[in-house]
DNA sequence: AGTTGGCACTTTCGAATAGTTAGTACTAAG
DNA sequence: CTTAGTACTAACTATTCGAAAGTGCCAACT
């Protein structure tokens, strides 16, 4: 993406690139669950909310926002009070989100991998296994 | 995850199990962006911060060091001077790379139809294409 | 001889974003 | 009457990120 030629090659590597905003929208911490969430079907927004658990109404709304301008998500609202809005996934949205889906399997399946792999670590770097520190800083090559 | 028993099965819509923040690694912005380099072969940190455009010091090191606490990546260091570290994926790492991957050249592959998403989106909103606008506030259904 | 660049980080401080809380306006149910 | 529900937004606080400087040594260049 160093010229105009390169800009027509979509490329996340680049920060100038749009794909990166795209990206950073589907796989941000509230943007996949909720894309993993819709996946299942269509939502309205506090159903969503409880879905996903610890996201705020504020973060959600953003969320949604981003990802209905995006063209992942559907909003459907009616001229209601009170208000009655539907999200669900665009056909785009429901390709990305059936990758996303296949991570989060993944990542589930294999946390036992991930826990055994945070207490190697931790015994590695404290000699206490569960205690996370950061190991100690300066230019000399560090532990692990 | 209300309960011991449901702690057992891993659900990344619970907060509070622990394949939230491991997925949270892996798809936060830097990491997608380290892992998916780390796919193309081994790196030293700052080929690896070169290879991802926009990542300061300080935010790769730290994403590397969550990667390899949560036992996707490898660190490698020789104790010389000048410091010769090197990264590479786990086997892990390598299968959770491999679906970051597949997401990533989605992404990349449909972006012409992020970018009229967001186009007809910000005409909806504004009447302006391009200029995004969040909808005003207020209990009314918004537009879109 | 001095300067510069490279290595892989860490520290400090200000900027940006996320999170918390209260509010909007109406209806239905208790 | 109060409470709960709906889908957000605004204001303030808390947390994280980004920018810049620093560490200590060696090699290459002037």
């Amino acid at each position: 993406m160093e010229d105009d030629i390169d800009r027509l090659v979509p490329d996340v590597f680049s920060r100038r690139c749009d794909s990166r905003t795209a990206l950073e929208h589907v796989t941000g911490r509230w943007g996949i669950l909720a894309m993993a969430a819709l996946l299942e079907g269509t939502f309205r927004f506090n159903a969503l909310r409880r879905r996903v658990d610890g996201v705020s109404e504020k973060m959600l709304a953003q969320t949604l926002q981003q990802l209905e301008r995006d063209g992942f998500v559907h909003r459907e609202a009616r001229p209601t009070i009170p208000p009655h809005v539907e999200y669900s996934l665009t056909a785009l949205g429901r390709a990305v989100a059936e990758r996303l889906h296949d991570l989060i399997e993944l990542v589930e399946g294999r946390l036992p991998e991930v826990l055994a792999a945070r207490a190697a670590y931790d015994a590695a770097v404290t000699g206490v296994p569960g205690r996370s520190r950061a190991p100690a800083g300066g230019a000399t090559p560090g532990p692990a």
